[in-house]
DNA sequence: ATGGCTTATTGTATAAGA
C-alpha cells in the first residue's frame, strides 16, 4: 500500500498536477492539504474519473483537506474531537484496515504572535485527541503539512533561521511529544542525511538553490512502523509550471 | 534585508503563506 501527502496551495489551480501524478504515480491514498475551496467546487468528478474515491473539508480561500484512495474509506471523521476550529485542518478515514489522518497544522506567521498561540493549542489538542485514536486504531498514520521542520538537518540553514517559525524549540518539542506518543518519522527511518526537503519558497530561486525546509512528514505507529518499505520525496512536481511550493512525499507500507 | 513569489478576494490593494 502506498500513502502521499501533498500540500497543493489550492486545488482549483493544481488539479492538472493532481491528476498527471496520479497518472504516473499510481498510489492507493493521497492526502491534499490547502484545497483552498468549499465542498461544491471539489472536484470529486475528475477525481472519479480517475479512479479515486474522496473526502473533502473544505473552506474558502484558507485551509482545506481531502483524502483521495482507491479502496473504499469508512468511518470518516472532520476535525479534531472536542477541539473547537472553524478552520478546517483535519479529516480522517480507515483504508484497507489503516486508520489515515490528514493534517494541515496551523502555520503561526511568526514566534509569539496570536497566531503562534493558536499554534501551539492546536498541537496540544491534536496530541490528546490522538492518544485516544492511537488505542482505537493500532495501525495508523498521519500525513501532513507539520509547518514544523523537526531537527537542523531539516532547514537549509538553522543559523538564519534559529528560533525563527517553523524551527523554535516550541515547535519542535510540540512534534517531539507526537513522536512520544508512539509515532515514528516514516523518512527518517530511511534516510538520516540533511538538504532533504519538501517546500521551497517561491522566492529568490529557492528551489533552483535547495533553500528549503522538511515541514511536510509522514508518522506512523507502533504497528506500521515495522511494515515500512520506503519513504521518499518526490521533488518532480515543483519542477513544473507554476508548481506549489510544496512537493509529494510518498510512504509505502507492506499491509 | 523591510524584500523577494503565489494565491484568493464580489479585488485593482490587501492578507496570508512559510
Amino acid at each position: 500500500m502506498k500513502l502521499a501527502t501533498w500540500n497543493v496551495n489550492s486545488l482549483n489551480v493544481r488539479l492538472p498536477h493532481v491528476l498527471d501524478w496520479l497518472a504516473e504515480n499510481p498510489i492507493d491514498v493521497l492526502c491534499l492539504q490547502e484545497t483552498k475551496q468549499e465542498d461544491a467546487k471539489f472536484p470529486y468528478e475528475d477525481l472519479k474519473n480517475a479512479g479515486y474515491h474522496a473526502i473533502h473539508s473544505g473552506q474558502k480561500t484558507y485551509n482545506g483537506v481531502a483524502i483521495l484512495s482507491t479502496h473504499e474509506m469508512t468511518d470518516v471523521v472532520h476535525g479534531i474531537a472536542d477541539f473547537e476550529d472553524e478552520q478546517k485542518r483535519v479529516i480522517s478515514a480507515t483504508i484497507n484496515g489503516v486508520r489515515v489522518i490528514c493534517v494541515y497544522v496551523v502555520n503561526g506567521q511568526a514566534v509569539d504572535s496570536e497566531k503562534y498561540d493558536y499554534k501551539m493549542r492546536w498541537l496540544t489538542a491534536l496530541n490528546n485527541w490522538l492518544t485516544g485514536e492511537l488505542l482505537k486504531y493500532p495501525k495508523l498514520v498521519i500525513l501532513g503539512d507539520y509547518n514544523i521542520a523537526p531537527d537542523d538537518r531539516d532547514c537549509h540553514d538553522p543559523a538564519a533561521w534559529e528560533g525563527n517559525i517553523l524551527v523554535s524549540p516550541r515547535e519542535r518539542d510540540a512534534f517531539e511529544e507526537l513522536l512520544a506518543l508512539g509515532l515514528h518519522d516514516s523518512f527518517r527511518l530511511f534516510e538520516s542525511g540533511e538538504g532533504h526537503f519538501s517546500w521551497w519558497d517561491y522566492r529568490m530561486m529557492g528551489f533552483r538553490r535547495n533553500h528549503g525546509m522538511r515541514i511536510d512528514h509522514i508518522l506512523v505507529s507502533d504497528a506500521l512502523k515495522e511494515k515500512c518499505v520506503a519513504c521518499v520525496i518526490d521533488k518532480a512536481p515543483r519542477k513544473l509550471e507554476r508548481p506549489s511550493d510544496h512537493t509529494p512525499v510518498v510512504l509505502e507500507v507492506s499491509v
